[in-house]
RNA sequence: GCCUGAGUGGCGGAAUUGGUAGACGCACAGGACUUAAAAUCCUGCGAGAUUCAUACCUCGUGCCGGUUCAAGUCCGGCCUUAGGCACCA
């Protein structure tokens, strides 16, 4: 068999012409199942051979359920506005519409090639009037419930592509379209709010059966966090800000307050003395484009504004910078700092010498009852030159440990070292180099025979010459100084409070883990969680401040200054009014254009003069000439394709609460923090309107991953490596093309084309067809291979079930292997397999149900196999025989044999015997049906 | 830096949730059929040692350690890699 394309026409043409997938949707009488793929973007490319590996997959779901007696919709369309058609109508003049139908009629004509049983009765298209009629209504509907607003912002702006782009399109700092650099700049702005929905959006992820990484990313796109907002008051002013933090835990520590350069205080508590230097930093940073803000803007800068602001809880000043390292768009746009705690506040409080006050320090050793408390140091000193640490190595009386001591009543913690340090090692030319912080150690000293608690001062120094004095040395003081190397103390060095200050000083930096709270006068002596909670109530107590969620989402921009997307239903009237269009007046039709292109920062819909300018009951009014979004239409078609006809309303709600949720949606990973979302909170919405039955769309998930080329890359036409599944199709049939992709490995994984695997794809699909034509077909029951096809049938079901397609295809192989020799199958097993590779291979398995097994009906509505457990189910089972966990032999058992059978037939094995003589049998271990394991001494 | 995954023969990948590692396929090698080729069928195929050849033995699922009679699978610590986030207070 060279290709099967006649065979694959004549059962395309069948389904055609017979509507064989046409749904019922009036049917409730079955079980629904609703299997959907994520609709394409009509390019002008055509498939790529990445397109089949998805809608293969669903199309399989489909098509079993329908076996197995569930009513099924699987529907396809097209994400049809978009860029290209835009650009294709600027350069030729043409309309963008017929740009987008002639790439809808490729892919139609292709994805009917690959054989998916899709209902073409309910193909949608985003750019039909018919459709965008109600994309507009349901903006109307957000609009009038205010989620909708036009407001003043700043936005992405990208000047090569002369339009406003949100978030998720922007990406390092450049357009994901083109790689366009893209500033920030004040607009004019229709914004949705789905920020409104966050908590939802987060919350009904529990609830949904998706992988765990995509709800992860999404929870991390919305990035919700708890805090308390916090008031403080302008030293010396009636002025006051709020800023947010996660950690009102620390405020103790918070040693200066931060505005964004956007800040509405800056210009207001400046000091006269400093005003020239905020307005020069200010300037600077509104000329940085987004790029420069993020990834050239490392090192931290800002400027001190003159002012100080009045800590509420200690009544401290402490100095308000600015700095953009503080964003003006999350939470206040101000925040407390405290470099003891935070990286950032940490870096910018070193530059430019700010307090640093530790408030939680590390609790190291276990507690003990009726310790002695003590100060002490623990100095760690570096020679720069050497690169290495001085240690006292107490060998077999206390291993290798720094300089320590204990403070002495009035000394200071770096006097205490310095004197330590000349005590116990003689030198004396040392330079501090930083304080670190203080850790919170219990021990128990042996030779004392007590338990002690120490606060301990961490001091790292660094030493100038090898300058010494006279050791003084008390007699029990027997130990060697020696210089060692970083190998040497992570090896060698113990004692927790000592390698932990040796940590701090190898990595200085704030101290970010939970601890005991310390100069935090009511704080004191609680952990980070119970300071949070205390600090809360204290807060509102006080009236100082709230608890408060933040999320990191930010609002919809839902405008984009093009002209091939859904028009905005509004009209700006003369007396500054905004107009929505009744709905009598939807759609809102695009107007066919002379000039596609947009000027001079304008939308293209400016240039239609005729279009833009209207009078509404006699007022004049300009419409809005920005249109929507990209992700607009895709965030509801799920819905439309229930009832995708309907003029009276978006979609009948009985239909709705029938059909609804998809019952497996499948796209890829990279729409989970773009279209998922947007698509989610829309139907959220609808929801608490009462127009959609389900609060979640889409109840189970799941991604198809990368078909990469054979050299393992992505695929792309600078590197030589495209697969065209036109070819493919062409020279191996649909048939083998489904079956190759489903068999490359697990569907979400990313996988290499490998130009050999599909040839043997081929075989297994011809071996099939030619088989079926060899093989007698007998009609009674000879049950010779009965226990394969029964296992067959229950492995491939269950796969299929879990989406395993690369082993359910292993199984069916084996099950053709089997076949191999022999001249007969019988009618009900012949049937029965080729109903399980039917959603795989429909074609030929159609061709074999008509020619073959003589059928004149689909095989598509036949009852799906049944399988009988107990004829699944081996009597006799080769087991491994185990000494001490190595297989020495395996061993024939029958799955009725009792233990003691099974350990007489283990200890007649020549090779068990070999390696248990003379040696002391411990136990045996008999796992049924598994394992015999001896262990012996 | 943070959050997810992943790491198994020459290659794509299996492994019933702790129980014979490498199913199935590809590639490769040998054989049968054939005048020959293709197609098909049969056999072998992780590495190493040993042997005329078997049998048998040792090692082996990214690395180091641990738990267990038994670890690809569980625990601790790393390394590499893909994707996402990235001053989010």
């Amino acid at each position: 068999m060279s290709n099967y394309s006649e065979i694959e026409k004549k059962w395309q043409d069948y389904w055609e012409e017979n509507k064989v997938f046409k749904t019922d949707i009036h049917d409730f009488s079955k079980p629904k199942y609703y299997a959907l793929d994520m609709f394409p973007y009509p390019s002008g490319q055509g498939l790529h051979v990445g397109h089949p590996e998805g809608y293969t997959a669903t199309d399989i779901m489909a098509r079993m359920k329908r076996m197995q007696g569930y009513n099924v919709l699987h529907p396809m369309g097209f994400d049809a506005f978009g860029l290209p058609a835009e650009q294709y109508a600027i350069k030729t003049g043409n309309h963008p519409s017929t740009f987008t139908e002639k790439n809808i009629n490729t892919f139609k004509k292709q994805l009917k090639m690959l054989g998916f049983s899709y209902d073409w009765d309910r193909e949608i298209s985003t750019a039909d009037p018919k459709y965008y009629k109600w994309t507009q209504w349901i903006f109307k509907q957000l609009y009038l419930d205010n989620l909708v607003e036009e407001v003043d912002m700043p936005v992405n702006w990208c000047e090569e592509l002369g339009t406003v782009l949100s978030n998720d399109e922007v990406i390092n700092g450049k357009s994901e379209r083109g790689g366009y650099p893209v500033v920030r700049k004040n607009m004019k702005q229709w914004v949705m709010k789905i920020t409104e929905y966050a908590d939802k959006l987060i919350d009904n992820l529990d609830e949904i059966d998706w992988p765990s990484s995509t709800k992860e990313l999404e929870r991390n796109w919305i990035g919700r966090s708890y805090g308390a907002e916090i008031s403080f008051k302008v030293s010396g002013t009636d002025y006051s800000f709020v800023v947010f933090t996660t950690r009102c835990d620390t405020l103790f520590g918070a040693t200066y307050c931060v505005l964004s350069p956007e800040h509405e205080l800056v210009n207001l508590i400046t000091t006269d003395e400093y005003k020239d230097e905020v307005q020069k930093y200010i300037d600077e940073c509104s000329k940085k484009s987004e790029l420069e803000r993020t990834s050239l803007n490392k090192e931290k800068t800002g400027v001190f504004t003159g002012s100080y602001a009045i800590n509420p809880v200690n009544n401290k000043k402490i100095p308000i910078w600015i700095a953009d390292y503080v964003l003006a768009t999350y939470g206040t746009g101000a925040i407390m700092a405290v470099p003891a705690h935070d990286d950032r506040d940490y870096d910018f409080a070193k530059k430019y010498n700010l307090d640093i006050i530790q408030v939680l320090e590390e609790e190291t050793g276990v507690p003990h009852e009726n310790e002695l408390k003590k100060e002490s140091i623990v100095a760690i000193i570096y020679d720069k030159n050497k690169d290495k640490y001085l240690t006292i190595n107490w060998h077999n009386k206390g291993g290798r440990l720094f300089v320590g001591g204990t403070i002495k009543e009035g000394e200071s913690a770096v006097d205490c070292a310095i004197r330590e340090i000349k005590e116990e090692t003689g030198y004396t030319d040392i330079s501090l180099i930083e304080t670190l912080p203080r850790i919170n150690h219990h021990y128990y000293a042996y030779n004392k025979d007590k338990y002690f608690n120490i606060e301990s001062t961490g001091l790292f120094f660094k030493i100038n010459s090898d300058k010494r004095e006279k050791q003084n040395l008390d007699s029990d003081e027997e130990f060697d100084v020696e210089w060692v190397d970083k190998d040497t103390i992570e090896k060698e060095v113990k004692d927790q409070l000592h390698y932990k200050t040796y940590e701090y000083s190898i990595n200085p930096g704030a101290m970010c883990d939970d601890g005991i709270h310390i100069n935090s006068e009511f704080l004191d002596g609680l952990d980070k969680e119970d300071a949070i909670n205390k600090m809360y109530n204290y807060l509102e107590d006080n009236g100082y401040g709230k608890k408060k969620v933040n999320y990191r989402l930010r609002d919809w921009i839902f405008a984009r200054q093009r002209y091939w997307g859904e028009p905005v239903p509004v009209v700006h009237m003369e007396d500054g009014s905004i107009k929505v269009l009744d709905d009598s007046d939807l759609p809102l039709i695009l107007p066919v254009m002379e000039d596609y292109k947009a000027h001079g920062g304008m939308a293209p819909l400016d240039n239609a003069i005729e279009w833009k300018n209207v009078t509404i009951n006699g007022m004049k009014g300009i419409r809005e000439t920005s249109t929507m979004p990209g992700t607009a239409g895709s965030s509801w078609y799920f819905l439309r394709y229930i009832d995708p006809d309907n003029d009276k309303e978006f979609a009948n709600y009985e239909l709705l609460k029938h059909w609804m949720p998809v019952d497996l949606y499948l796209g890829g990973p990279e729409h989970a923090v773009g279209h998922l979302l947007y698509a989610r909170f829309w139907n959220n919405y609808l929801y608490d309107k009462g127009l959609s039955p389900v609060k979640e769309p889409f109840q189970k998930l799941v991604h198809q991953g990368m078909i990469l080329g054979p050299n393992g890359e992505k695929m792309s036409k600078s590197k030589g490596n495209v697969i065209n599944p036109d070819e493919m199709v062409k020279l191996y049939g649909a048939d083998s093309l489904r079956l190759y992709e489903m068999f490359m490995g697990p569907l979400s994984a990313d996988k290499p084309w490998n130009p050999n695997g599909i040839e043997g794809s081929k075989k297994f699909v011809d071996k099939v067809y030619r088989r079926f034509n060899e093989l007698e077909i007998v009609e009674d029951d000879t049950p010779f291979i009965e226990k394969m096809y029964h296992q067959t049938v229950k492995k491939v079901t269950e796969d299929y079930e879990s989406m395993s397609f690369n082993t359910a295809i292993s199984q069916m192989m084996i099950f053709m292997n089997e076949l191999n020799n022999k001249n007969s199958i019988n009618r009900n097993y012949a049937e029965g397999f080729i109903k399980l590779l039917n959603p795989i291979c429909p074609h030929i398995t159609e061709e074999i149900w008509n020619t073959v097994l003589g059928h004149n009906n689909t095989i598509a509505y036949e009852k799906w196999p049944d399988f009988d457990i107990d004829k699944t189910i081996e009597n006799e089972k080769e087991i491994a025989v185990q000494v001490n966990g190595k297989v020495r032999a395996t061993i024939k058992i029958n799955i009725s044999d009792n233990e003691d059978t099974i350990k007489e037939k283990a200890l007649k094995e020549d090779n068990v015997l070999r390696h248990i003589a003379n040696k002391e049998i411990l136990k045996i271990i008999i796992i049924k049906n598994k394992i015999v394991n001896i262990v012996i001494k």
